[in-house]
DNA sequence: GTTAGGG
DNA sequence: CCCTAAC
């Protein structure tokens, strides 16, 4: 029979001399229709491969025996030799053979690291499960459990592919299978799980960079040549292959993968869900469905930036796939909820809406952090994956820093060069610039303050980056801290402050009554304390009642978007109401009177904590919402 | 300087 | 509320 793939020499501390038995896959070139078989051996205590017993053997054989064939079916992956040597020689203590057992898809480019983490879920999802009670059927039944379940998948996503003809958002990533698989293993002690794989990380992070920037390098050339020795699989081989099918070819390409035939003529989504299958993962990035000027288009839309392009192919696109497609699966029953309606990107109705808005390119601050995590890439494979690159991407992104190794409490999720992995979080503090002279925004009433700069986003959370980021800043920070220290108004005083400008404003007189009772005391929850008086938040105060019909009132009078003139003729004894208050206001009012009326007028589900806004008030706002859009 | 919109 | 591009 044929060769058995690889070895477990390293893996001798995870399993603590304990004996076991796995299947272990060889490659076989003479079996054409089931490519690959399994071999049961039993991994001795110091990592040899003994042949199973005929008891194990016949153990294994109770089981669910069509699992093997079908997992080779879907997986359909044989690692080259040479690629089997690389993954030997890493230190990774991952077994070349449990990659296979997991598979990968090399055309796709996926770096070998990608494939070695996941080796790993394989080892603990049960094939080199360390504890030795029935180790095959629940095993096995996991595997056949995880194909069933991606098979539904695909199949439900294939008919929602046949309803609408256009590309669905994937199904939730098989993170959480993936998971528990490893919790289960090393569920006595989570903790030192999870610092062992960091401490793995970190031990291996140089070595894997280099092997994952060959691997990168040259993903063609293993396609190639894994193809010029297994010709039998140029079907299967990924990405680059399916690029140049034809639908039809695709369709085989399908049925040869899950057993089944389509009738989906999207070739993007055949290729989608066969490289699914391949990799036994819903983890399939959407490679080739970038979202450019509205529009979908095919992965011939390359960065010139080879690096760029090759880091959002392995990593970020992973991750935005996952990120877009965990939190929500009904998305697409929503149709525009968050994240979901770049799918929908359907002439008709986003461009429309959006070509009546303004055209927003990215923000500075995303530019300048951009480049700066392009550079830091250089030096320690850092990435901060670009939101707007997926312009209606609302998807969380994930930003990635390496950690300095002191907070291992909170970990998150970060991609390293196509890879996921769990680093400390670090809290991203993103305010670089302090504020401008306050001065500036209280207007006429220059006695007025807002009350004390506090520290409060310190700098205890920063990550490198962000620490020189915060350097680079000093000097905008010595110009307001320079500012002149004014009189503070203590919290308690806030009515004082009010007496004061109702001194100056007898419009005042009508707001004092209501505001005293549900704002003005309550104004200071949850100012932030900020730090050297740099960082300083505008007071916060919230709207009162007689705010929001004055606002209500002068949308009416001189429609919304005049915010300046409102404020001028209405909120001119506000001072702290800037228009852009104003606006900000409003379109608060708009949602909540959206929200809230249609469904059930009395209804009045309203968050906890948010005041009581009159329905009266917002179905007027609804009214002249309505007026203004004609 | 204002406004719009994302955060 | 903050920030900032667009106006």
């Amino acid at each position: 029979m044929g060769t058995v793939v690889g070895t477990v020499e390293d893996r001798r501390d995870m399993f603590e001399g304990n004996a076991q038995t796995r299947i272990t896959p060889f490659s076989s070139t003479n079996q054409i229709g089931n490519p690959v078989a399994y071999k049961l051996v039993r991994v001795s205590g110091d990592g040899s491969l003994v042949p199973a017993t005929d008891e194990e053997i016949l153990e294994v054989n109770d089981t669910d025996m069509h699992i093997p064939s079908d997992t080779c079916q879907t997986i359909g992956y044989l690692a080259t030799d040479e690629e089997n040597v690389e993954v030997d020689e890493t230190d990774m203590h991952i077994a070349s053979d449990a990659c296979q057992t997991i598979g990968y898809l090399p055309a796709e480019g996926i770096p070998s690291r990608l494939s070695q983490i996941e080796s790993s879920e394989a080892i603990n999802s049960g094939l080199l499960h360390s504890d030795n009670v029935q180790p095959y059927t629940d095993q096995v039944k996991s595997r056949s459990e995880y194909n069933e379940e991606m098979l539904q998948k695909v199949e439900q996503e294939e008919r929602l592919e046949n309803v609408h003809g256009s590309q669905m958002p994937s199904t939730p990533a098989d993170a959480n299978i993936q998971c528990s698989n490893e919790n289960n293993f090393f569920e006595e002690d989570q903790v030192h799980h999870e610092a062992l794989l960091q401490d793995e990380c970190k031990m291996n992070e140089s070595d894997m960079m280099e092997r994952c920037s060959n691997a990168v390098a040259s993903p063609k050339e293993t396609a190639l040549s894994a193809a010029a020795q297994k010709p039998d699989f140029s079907r299967v081989r990924g990405e680059i292959c399916l690029d140049n099918l034809p639908i039809k070819a695709l369709q085989e390409t399908f049925r040869a993968t899950f057993g089944r035939d389509t009738t989906v003529k999207d070739k993007t989504w055949l290729k989608r869900r066969i490289a699914m299958g391949l990799i036994n993962s819903c983890d399939v990035p959407t490679t080739n469905l970038r979202v450019k000027d509205n529009k979908l288009v095919g992965n011939q839309e390359k960065s010139n930036d080879v690096t760029n392009a090759i880091r959002k192919e392995m990593g970020d696109d992973v991750r935005a796939t996952k990120m877009k497609d965990a939190p929500s699966s009904t998305d697409h029953v929503n149709g525009h909820s968050n994240g979901g309606n770049h799918y929908y990107a359907s002439e008709d109705y986003s461009s429309e809406q959006r070509a009546a808005k303004r055209v927003r390119k990215p923000t500075r601050r995303y530019i300048e952090e951009l480049s700066e995590t392009d550079d830091k890439q250089q030096n320690d494979k850092s990435v901060i994956p670009s939101k707007d690159q997926r312009l209606s991407e609302k998807s969380e992104v994930r930003s990635i820093s390496v950690s300095s190794g002191k907070r291992v409490t909170v970990t998150r999720m970060v991609s390293l060069a196509g890879s996921e992995i769990e680093v400390p979080y670090v809290s991203h503090v993103r305010r670089s610039r302090p504020r401008e002279n306050i001065m500036a925004l209280l207007g006429c009433h220059s006695s007025y303050l807002e009350d004390k700069a506090s520290a409060a986003e310190s700098n205890l959370n920063l990550s490198p980056s962000q620490l020189s980021s915060e350097v680079v800043n000093r000097d905008s920070v010595e110009k307001s801290a320079s500012r002149p220290v004014q009189n503070e108004f203590a919290t308690s005083d806030e009515n004082n402050v009010e007496h004061i400008l109702s001194e100056v404003d007898q419009e005042m007189e009508p707001e004092h009554i209501d505001s005293s009772g549900n704002s003005s005391d309550e104004n200071n929850i949850g100012v932030p304390i900020m730090q050297g008086g740099a960082l300083r938040r505008k007071h916060h105060r919230a709207w009162t009642l007689s705010e929001i019909a004055k606002l209500v009132e002068g949308v009416s009078k001189y429609g919304a978007g005049k915010w300046s003139e409102i404020k001028k003729h209405l909120f001119s004894s506000h001072s702290y109401r800037t228009s852009v208050d104003l606006k900000d206001k409003w379109r608060n009012l708009l949602k909540t009177s959206f929200a809230q009326s249609p469904s059930n007028s009395v209804g009045s589900l309203k968050k906890h904590g948010s005041m009581h806004i009159p329905t009266q008030i917002l179905l007027r706002v609804r009214e002249l919402a309505e007026k203004q859009s004609q």
